[in-house]
Order: structure tokens, then sequence, then C-alpha cells
DNA sequence: TAGAATCCCGACCTTTTTAGTCAAGTATCG
DNA sequence: CGATACTTGACTAAAAAGGTCGGGATTCTA
């Protein structure tokens, strides 16, 4: 039931992307050093973002990274799935990822249908946070500060 | 945020047990054909079971396994920790297994608390469901029976 | 228009995990 | 005794995780 480290990576860097909405692009260099994460993990993690469609770039020197959608467009479910692949803790109960599993009789499987629960309880949650949310939570975690850069996240 | 092959076999297994608690001991190889899992493999789960003290086993002719405790005292949330580790999708918000992260301000983290709801949530279903509970979730599902045996799980 | 800064892209690498398989051994029943 | 089951530990192949690297393409600025 775990969230990798890339998909980890990702959350928090869009969540920078996030709370700097609106100026301008961020520096790859920056998120890596501000979130700890290593450089080059990130750009490529960055990449698969934007060939998604979460994030846009701008090359050259004054370049960097912007969220392509508005924060409160985009969930955390989608997110996840995008990296992760499905949401739910077996195939056979994934809505966008089925599979079907190899037990006799998948309708009345009763393991399905609390994997049925655990998926709705995930998904209630991850759905009904977008990253405009998560940046409200920063500032509700944190306090009013003076600057918006002092934000640490 | 997936269980392994592993881990729903596992689960598929305790059920069958449970379905028969009560009524001596079931070999490996009727779970196996019955469950459709690899019978070398199930030997291996089982025997990790065994030694977490969720089932005991009978060597012998008349050799099987069954339940050590109850099926009412026998969470999914155990059987899932024990197999596969926390069931929190990130280290830090783990009860039983927390790791620190990388991030910069764990206390201030938004992602976090987001976290912690999903484990709360996913927690919330696995603890509440027993392999009693599921036993009769198999029961609801099917309809009642002529013969316990005829119970596809 | 050169050069520095930045993103872009694909290949590569190492370690861990997953999903099994197998052989030989030990206990139990009849 | 011998058939039937569980026991134990080693082994393996394939995939995933978690990165790293070199070199190319853009863009800004002096």
């Amino acid at each position: 039931m775990k969230l990798s480290q890339r998909g980890e990576y990702a959350l928090r860097a869009v969540l920078v992307l996030g709370m700097n909405h609106g100026s301008g692009v961020v520096r790859i260099r920056d998120i890596a050093q501000q979130q700890n994460i290593p450089r080059r993990f990130l750009e490529q993690i960055l990449n698969d973002l934007k060939s998604a469609g979460f994030v846009l770039s701008k090359r050259g020197v004054a370049g960097g990274y912007r969220l392509q959608r508005g924060p409160n467009e985009i969930s955390l479910a989608d997110i996840i799935r995008h990296l992760e692949g499905p949401l739910a803790p077996v195939g056979c109960v994934s809505v966008n990822y089925y599979q079907r599993c190899s037990c006799p009789d998948e309708g009345a499987c009763a393991i399905r249908s609390v994997m049925q629960e655990v998926r709705d309880a995930i998904v209630g949650v991850l759905e009904g946070v977008s990253v405009a949310h998560l940046c409200e939570r920063v500032r509700d975690l944190q306090g009013p500060l003076e600057n918006p850069l002092d934000y640490i996240i």
C-alpha cells in the first residue's frame, strides 16, 4: 500500500509549483534544493509530469516549470494515478485500471468487497484534495508569514 | 498503493481456513486448488503465517492447516501488516513502522497531513474487518447453501 | 553572436522486491 | 513400513525502484 519515492517527489514538486503559481516559472534546481530531491531524478519526474500535461516548461536562461492548469483543477488522485497506476489495492476493484484476478468467483468474492471499500476510502480522500487545497494547508500549518517565498514546503 | 500477490493469496487462504474453522485442518493442496494458487508458493506463505502465529499446522497423513486464534480475533489489518509491512502510504505517517522522510519540515508538511488521512481511511476499513466478518460476507454474497463445503471462496 | 544557463532525451546502472520453483527432510497415520 | 503432508532453506528469473550520466536543444543577455 505504498507510494513510491518517485510519487512522493512528484507531489512535493507540484506543491512547490502550486505555491508559486502566478509568479513565473521555478527552476528544477531550486525545487530540488528546497525539497531535498536528487536533481537528476527530479528532471526525469518533471519531464514525465510535463508529457502528462500537468506542468509546462520554459527553456533557456530564465527557464523553469510552472503548472499548466490551475491548482484547483489538479487533484492528488490525478497525479498519483499517472505516476503509479491504480489507486486500488488490487486490480479487480480498480475503476480505471481493472484487471481480473485469479479468484474462483469474482462477483461473490468477500475479499474483493472489502478491497472495494478500501479503494473508495483512498479515492475519497485523494480525489477531494486539489493542489490548491494543499497550498491552503501549507498556509494553515505554517501560520501567516510576511513573505510568500518564506513558506517551507 | 498495491497489495502484493503474496498478500492477496494469504488473505484468500486465511479466509478458506476461516470458513472451515472448527472442522479440523485443511490441506495446502485443497486450498491451492480451490483458490488457483501455485501450491509451492502457498506452502511458503502458510509457513510464514504459521511462524507469525496466525495459523497452526498438523503434519502427516491427515495433516493440514487451521487458524490458531478465533476468526473474530484476526483482522485483515493484522495479516496485511505482517505480510506487507506498513498500511500507510508513506513511512512518515505510519504508526507501527514510522520512518522520517526527506521533506524539510515534517510537522508542517501538507502532503503528510493528507497522507495521514489516507492512512486513517485505510486502517479504518482494514482494522474493522475480521476473518469472521469476511466469512459472514461470503455467506451473504452467496446466499444460503445446503452444504458448508459448497461455499466458493 | 558567443556563451552561459536551463530544460530535454534516452540510455544506463545497481539494488531490492516479487513471484515463484525445487530438493530433500521430518512427522504422522494406518 | 510406506504413503501422505508439512518443513526448511536455497535458488532463480524477471520486474520495479531509485537513481545517474552524457550530450543535445533553447533561450536570454551582454
